[in-house]
DNA sequence: ATGTTTCTAATTGTCGACAATTTGCCATGA
DNA sequence: TCATGGCAAATTGTCGACAATTAGAAACAT
């Protein structure tokens, strides 16, 4: 008993969310199998068995079916009845419709936001736009910061929403996927500026209370985003054309 | 061993969608335990304890564990660490938030629906439309093959986009939710005849391959839709008051 | 050599028992 | 009478063992 369990559950980044709050075995391991498949320490596409994770976590299988349920329900993994579960793969086009369900979910989020924030809640997504702004100063170039700091602020228009079933399907469900991908299809080139200046123009417009504006604004806004994934997807393919024909 | 299981499953309605599938114990307690919520026999808010179940089953905990764990996965019930479980009871509030998200969300289904469907899966739409025409003629005044019908319409399109992603998330996620509330609020007044007017508007806008119409039409579709329910639950909170005031 | 079949090992599914936590009740005290 | 504390029952969480199923390898036949 009393395994090192190596807790890599402490050092989260300060972006982490909502309530870690875990007051069960299944729900730490959860949590970490989460950081761990968000953080690509298991790849996606690989296999994962539940002696192999009992023995790595520590705990009997019982539990560890559970955080497996749960990761599945998140769409996080991938079971199949007798035969196994691995780490979820999206294909490009997954990928892709994700973020049209991110256009029609955000845009309606933008715009519940503009009816609903109060100034007081305005005033905290500009203190967040500021602070990503300042670090994206001081680590410019380093894309993983802003594509963080990118989904708090998203984070924090779906909780202005008020509308929990939003906040349920958005953050629970959809933002992790995200994650998943966001180090391989970072934002690149001038996207980054761009997306920073989107998303004054939202906030400015949820504080004026233009509900329309906001909503068309964010639709752009995940639209270039998207765009820009989609862009980096086809230079990825490009390259690897070019480079298999000149080897 | 042997236990009777009451197979209360092989009576599905002719509207039971995709796979049942039952390839083990916990899948098929799920869709039992699915069925008796979707049908009502659990009612909203109840407890359900995991000893209780799992004698009315016949089954162990584990399985029923599982079971359980993808029923909280739908969003059909709500767990709380080491207290327990209840089948899901949504308020007001909460029932129009989900009439919010579908509004987003179909009406971004009918569109797609509009650019990818063939002209096979539109001829098998309307067939869909007319058999439950036909099914209305004979049970005129019977809501619930109305609202049973209507889902399957809202099914055939979301199935139409080519979207995975859109499809698990409603087909899976949300309708249960809805098909939950249906008997509660269904249809009423001239309702049912005017959504079968709007239905065939959506799918001629489909067939055109009209995008932009079909995803206006389906927002409409929706929004009246939600708007109808929000109309009944006001008349009932207003029959209950005047009941309290006479008595 | 290739395709089929069989068998073995590994993994998942299921079960019953034990430990931990919560809830409600009851007694005790102010 | 009400509040507080602790006790007891029930429920949930966890575990290890056994059964069922699958995947892969090896042996065999064609």
């Amino acid at each position: 008993m009393s395994l090192p369990v190596s807790s890599s559950y402490s050092d989260t980044s300060p972006h982490e969310m909502p309530t870690p709050e875990v007051r069960t075995l299944a729900e730490r391991v959860f949590h970490q199998l989460q950081d761990a498949i968000v953080r690509g320490e298991l790849a996606p596409g690989s296999k994962i068995t539940e002696p192999g994770l009992s023995k790595t976590y520590g705990i009997s299988r019982g539990p560890l079916r559970e955080a497996m349920r749960r990761l599945e329900a998140h769409r996080l993994i991938e079971r199949v009845p007798h035969v196994g579960a691995r780490v979820v793969k999206l294909s490009m086009k997954e990928l892709l419709e994700l973020f049209d369900l991110r256009e029609a979910l955000e845009s309606m989020a933008a715009r519940l936001a503009a009816e609903h924030m109060s100034p007081a809640e305005v005033q905290g997504l500009r203190d967040v736009l500021a602070l990503h702004e300042s670090q994206a100063d001081l680590k410019r170039g380093e894309a993983y910061y802003q594509r963080e700091g990118d989904l708090d602020f998203h984070y924090c228009i779906v909780q202005g929403s008020h509308n929990k079933m939003l906040m349920n399907l958005l953050c629970d469900d959809l933002y992790y996927l995200v994650r998943l991908y966001r180090t391989q299809f970072s934002a690149s080139g001038t996207r980054p500026q761009r997306a920073f200046v989107e998303h004054h123009r939202i906030v400015d417009a949820i504080e004026a209370g233009d509900a329309e504006l906001a909503e068309l604004l964010m639709r752009r806004h995940v639209s270039a985003s998207r765009a820009n994934v989609a862009d980096r997807y086809a230079a990825t393919l490009e390259e690897s054309a070019s480079k298999s024909q000149s080897s």
